[in-house]
DNA sequence: AATGAATGAGAATTCATTCAT
DNA sequence: CATGAATGAATTCTCATTCAT
């Protein structure tokens, strides 16, 4: 109970930490001390320090769902774990096994979407316009979570929302 | 102009190195071997390593253009300078100066796109609707340089088109 | 008697592993995963990890006999361990427990070595050639151990066997 | 020079240090410490750890001679260094480079006691005789040098060089 | 008696930066 | 101007040992 504690709190305090900072940028023993254990007991549940990383990915990183996206498009936002996402962009370059997860998110928003889109207009969409309305607006989804780490302007992903429903004739998307 | 030179061939080398193993992960050492000049050679022309990206920045990343968008649109590739953008992508999270960067390029590339939008079409666009395409374009446009560096499957930039086309009722777009 | 097995399992394993890794080299932690006991049992037998190596000293370390120096002999192997293991000691060549062990190791093979001698030879033998003669001969023998660990080429124990018989005069030693 | 200088300094350290603790007993900061050099320009002679024992190995390990031979019988010693500091190869058996060094070393004394066996007698040996001697020889030299180190008794080189001798029938050996 | 979580003192190694020449 | 030797703070990782339960 203590122990599992401490496990979360040390993953706590490195999703904070790789977010804000990057992960290269981070060093163990500043993860320690944000988790106020002891330096050497990051290393005795994560013998490597990119098992932190790779443990945040796997425990932490949700499967996007329908409400992943309907969150996305009313709060223009994508729920909880933006923030790991954060870091999978950011990390993607450099760490394969992340790049992996970046992919995979990538292509389930996308079908997700058509999905979506499937459910939003009464007609039948082209299969090649949806795949591209569904994929420009995954991209709109990605560049926000990754502008929000930049820290630069957000762009706004519900009008882009409505730039794809016009597009494919559709009253709304959502 | 030797001095001309080995400063260029070392700007070269770290355009280069911080764009494939990225700014943190690349010794200073590994510049001036890359660009085969002595080590001491780079502190003195870039007395900080933080000089380098930031004259790379200054010095090499071009102002958008008419001609990058068309670019974009017809190649589906951003032009020469790709490299940098994806600099720019890993770094602004960490580096300010590199933040802001980032953030005047994508309000140029907004603006950019507006007018192109208003040259293609023959009616006039609503404002909101011109700056919601103008914006979801320009995403797609850096989640496609954000999605080459990190390596996964590249976003259609060409499609994206095509749909932010269909949006404001316009045959094509570029 | 659980408890006594587990402990002679904990023994096997450090026999085992610093003979093959060195005493240095091998962590507690491995020694307990070999033995496949918890961790905390290692020290609750040996609270210090030396005390694995002198317990095996005291325990397993026989006197050399008159068949090991036989076994040596025949198969230029140092039967089933006893040189062998003189291997590990040397290890920790600091630690004066082991220093000694060692010591007398080398002495009580130098003594038996003699007796074989004048066993073998029917005549008498100069006491300073016989010394002589059974330091040759054990220098061999661990030298032979040594080497094994090193990984280089074996020496021929046999063919010193022969060349110390030669020079007491003796047909055959052993 | 200070340059040339300080590098020697350091390989002189990590030769008397290695071969008094050991190697893997020895850090590095050790090393720069007798040295009286910053740890730092250890690294950066010698990248590795490891690369320290290679260069002493390459640079300091001469090939035995028959003056060393002769040395080693007279004074019992093996002039100057030259076995003693096998010695520290053993310690670090797992490396390929140095258990080449030393699968060598033992060779080629071999073949210079085998030549100084032919020059001591004036008949004939027979090539078996003549290798087993020689092999016993070389393994009383390096059981001699390990011995030194382990800080027991040592053997007695000139005792063996008479028993070898006796053994190919020649009065003296050297 | 038994144990696995916890600890902290090192260890090797890296690297931006300085500076004497 | 140019350079490569020099430096030391910082970083990842190891492991013997302790101890609460």
């Amino acid at each position: 109970m203590a122990a599992a504690d401490r496990r979360t709190r040390i993953l706590d305090a490195a999703e904070e930490l790789f977010a804000v900072d990057g992960f290269d940028a981070t060093p163990t023993a500043r993860v320690a001390e944000a988790a106020k254990v002891p330096k050497g007991l990051v290393f005795y549940y994560f013998p490597h320090k990119i098992d932190l990383l790779l443990t945040l990915l796997q425990e932490r990183l949700p499967t996007p769902t329908k409400d992943t996206l309907a969150g996305v498009v009313r709060r223009g936002d994508p729920a909880g774990s933006l923030v790991l996402r954060t870091i999978i962009f950011r990390e993607s370059g450099t760490h394969p096994e992340v790049r992996d997860h970046l992919r995979q998110l990538r292509r389930s928003l996308v079908e997700l979407t058509e999905a979506a889109l499937d459910q939003a207009v009464e007609w039948t969409v082209a299969k090649t316009l949806r795949r591209q309305a569904a994929e420009t607006f995954v991209s709109v989804m990605l560049d926000h979570a990754n502008a929000r780490r930049a820290g630069g302007a957000l762009p706004d992903v519900q009008g882009a929302a409505a730039v794809v429903a016009l597009a494919v004739g559709a009253p709304r998307l959502g």
